[in-house]
DNA sequence: GATCGCAATTTTTTT
DNA sequence: AATTGCGATC
């Protein structure tokens, strides 16, 4: 016994130590970026297992990706041994379903119930506007859509919300809220917010069903407090309430999804929720060495309201960030993607320890491109995802409604590809005709059949009598076989077949992809029969589709770069990163510096993106950027000047790149003609004006003697000055 | 009533 | 740059 302890708490330091042994009780885990943070989570559940003797059934670890569950998991077997399986570890999502799929029935859902993500419940959106006798041009369904999440996120259903409305435009959507509703119940779906909403609810109405979960998970661990929402907190509580071991890790200085509804207080009133809370401050870091360290506290040290925090590492020394600033955002990547292949060949670096972040998708693009030009084998994770992909969710679809025959939104779907002579108006009849008779979509349509014209009636007959003959035959078959049969059967595959454009030949490699994924996890189910729990092979294929997240499928790799959003690369570390897109406008981005605590945000998720590394960051800007199909032209992000000058490879000049201070001796300016002083002149220099005063240099327009710069100036807003007449001063 | 082709509009981040 | 919506045609 005391082995295994000792086993255990070696090589912890004193404060994870702490982290592992406080296992009774409340417990704040305040863990800095790269502090060994899944160390203690992995230590904690093998140390409850091994040495205190506590069932592994009594264990929930609770993580925000599957990924991070899949690695908790196979972490805590090492250490264990096998007998960790029964450990439940599961996002707040997967475990909310496997809540729900026993426990449902007593809200009056059948346990069939059908996963909605986010287009499918902008579809419903849609059709819900359409119900209110909305103009959904005028309302624009993604706003409302937007709306009802925030509402789903902090708990607030549509009557409450109705009452609550601020203004004409929120009472409006409070009614599309309770339509929408609505219309998901008639389906047998859940949207993602009612996965977490039906549980607390589950639990609210019924006690008993609350009880035996309370009884079954006595040790509750939360990985990444600072990102729950209201929602999840109050399931976090009704779960711990009785016996209170709860251990809540988090970080408030990471905290990057205000947006979806995290709510930061979670993790900032911990203390007050659970007054006799142990607090552990896990400060030491492990992962990158002194200068990264320092560059990015120095950017987080500008959040007013944050816990004070003092990250500090024994990795002496160590490479200082390096800053380039590019003429646009072609030669930002052309330089990136040099600085790999200079480090992958001199210092005999792996393809797989660089990784390239960036804040928007869209930004990935031409990194690609330049990545191909010089045959860099690289990953892209996240951006389109697979299964978001049109043709893989119109497959999908078949299968939802063979499972759930009330899925309104996979009947839309099935019908409108291939082409089958339901239309629009068809549909629309269909639907209302259901509405009127409280039935599914399907009855609506058989019953518009009976009373129709005859075209019509004939198409969605044999629609019908299609639906049903793959029914009867799919029943009990294997996913892959079901996917297969009902392309085929559908007319799906030829259609693309027949279209035989390149773009018709990538749906069809898409859905053969997909096809092997549902073989794949048909034979992974098979080797684990007691994984079932009576629902068939198909059921929880599609449980797993709907919740699998863009970094669930990327695997750390060793012969390919990596790039993603900053995002998606919480969690992750990379010997060698690359921040890329550090202007104003990009990171931080402009959507978010409407919003309140927007401009903290994004300077969190700055200090994420940095603290990413563990040898050496770059972080790259570029003057002039495409963007939405035409040029822009930004200033160096303000996060760049809240570097520290030490952890700097070079001080930055007032913002701009001096000729010749392209830090890695990398300078191919591509404006050639232009001089020193229209290099000196970039956007983003501090300059005075004789009448005007101080200002900051917005853009460059024109060159030579013509040269003109646009300027905004502190006093007397932005002003257009022409160089040479305008007596300016740099500083 | 379905389908095809053009135009306007859009992009922040995602379980 | 690409997707979605709208209007005209079959």
């Amino acid at each position: 016994m005391h082995d295994a302890a000792a086993a255990l708490l070696a090589g912890l330091n004193p404060e994870q130590r702490v982290a592992v042994e406080t296992t009774e009780g409340p417990l704040l885990v305040l863990a800095g970026a790269g502090s060994g943070k899944t160390r203690v989570l992995t230590h904690r559940i093998a140390y409850l297992i091994g040495v205190c003797g506590i069932a592994p059934e009594s264990v929930l670890a609770v993580t925000f990706t599957n990924k991070a569950a899949g690695e908790m998991r196979e972490r805590v077997e090492k250490l264990l041994g096998p007998g960790a399986e029964g450990v439940w570890l599961g996002t707040f999502h997967s475990t909310c379903v496997r809540i729900l799929r026993r426990d449902i029935g007593h809200l009056g859902f059948s346990r069939g119930f059908a996963i909605y993500d986010q287009s499918d419940s902008l579809a419903l959106v849609k059709e819900a506007v359409r119900r209110q006798g909305l103009d959904p041009k005028e309302v624009d369904p993604r706003r409302m859509e937007w709306r009802i999440d925030q509402w789903k996120n902090a708990g607030v259903g549509p009557g409450p919300a109705f009452d609550a409305a601020a203004d004409f435009e929120a009472q409006r959507a409070a009614e599309v809220y309770a339509t929408y509703q609505r219309l998901l119940v008639d389906a047998n779906a859940l949207d993602f917010g009612d996965l977490l909403l039906r549980t607390v609810e589950l639990f609210e109405r019924f006690p008993e069903v609350l009880r035996w979960y309370r009884q079954r998970w006595q040790y509750l661990l939360i990985d990444e407090y600072q990102d729950t929402n209201r929602v999840q907190y109050r399931l976090v509580q009704q779960l711990a309430a009785e016996h209170r071991n709860l251990c809540v890790v988090g970080d408030g200085d990471q905290s990057v999804y205000g947006w979806r509804g995290a709510d930061i207080r979670n993790i900032l009133d911990f203390e007050e929720d659970y007054p006799n809370a142990n607090v552990v401050l896990l400060e030491r870091n492990y992962r990158s060495v002194q200068p990264i360290l320092e560059g990015a506290s120095g950017v987080i040290a500008h959040n007013v309201g944050r816990k004070e925090k003092r990250l500090y590492t024994e990795r002496e020394g160590g490479e200082k960030i390096s800053v380039f600033e590019a003429a646009d955002d072609r030669e930002e990547a052309a330089f990136v993607v040099r600085e790999i292949l200079t480090a992958q060949r001199g210092a005999d670096r792996s393809w797989g320890q660089f990784a390239i972040f960036y804040r928007t998708n869209a930004q990935s693009r031409v990194f690609e491109e330049e990545l191909l030009k010089y045959n860099v084998p690289h990953v892209v994770v996240g951006g389109v995802r697979f299964y978001e992909r049109a043709e893989v969710k119109d497959a999908l679809a078949w299968l939802r409604l063979l499972v759930n025959p009330a899925d309104a939104v996979a009947v839309r779907r099935v019908v409108a590809r291939p082409t089958r002579g339901i239309g629009r108006t068809t549909l629309e009849r269909a639907s209302s005709l259901a509405a009127e008779h409280e039935e599914t979509l399907v009855d609506g349509l058989r019953r518009f059949a009976e009373q129709g014209g005859a075209r019509t009636a004939k198409s969605i007959r044999a629609f019908l009598a299609l639906l049903e003959r793959l029914r009867d035959e799919l029943s009990g078959v294997s996913t892959a076989e079901a996917l297969a049969a009902v392309l085929d059967r559908s007319g799906y595959l030829q259609a693309l077949e027949r279209d035989g454009s390149p773009e018709a030949e990538a749906r069809l490699e898409n859905l053969r992809e997909l096809l092997s994924a549902a073989d794949d996890f048909g034979r992974e189910l098979a080797r684990e029969p007691d994984a079932s729990e009576e629902r068939s092979e198909t059921e929880l294929f599609l449980d797993q589709v709907a919740l699998v997240s863009d970094i669930d499928t990327w695997e750390r790799r060793d012969e390919c770069v990596s790039l993603m959003t900053v995002h998606t690369a919480k969690g992750l570390e990379f010997p060698i990163v690359f921040v890329v897109g550090l202007e104003e406008g990009v990171f931080p981005h402009a959507g978010a510096l409407r919003n309140d605590g927007g401009i903290e945000e994004e300077r969190r998720l700055c200090y994420v993106a940095m603290t990413r590394a563990m040898e050496r960051l770059v972080l790259t800007s570029a003057r002039e950027r495409h963007r939405w199909g035409s040029r822009t032209y930004g200033i160096a992000s303000r996060f760049l000047r809240e570097i520290p000058d030490d952890a700097l490879e070079r001080p930055l000049a007032g913002g701009a790149r001096v000729p010749g201070d392209s830090t890695l001796d990398y300078s191919y300016s591509q404006d050639a003609e232009g001089g020193d002083m229209d290099d000196a002149l970039a956007p983003g220099l501090r300059v005075q004006h004789p009448t005007f005063g101080p200002g900051v240099v917005l853009q460059a327009l024109g060159s030579g003697a013509g040269r003109k710069l646009r300027i905004r100036f502190e006093r007397a807003g932005v002003k257009t000055i022409v160089v040479r007449y305008g007596n300016l001063e740099i500083g």
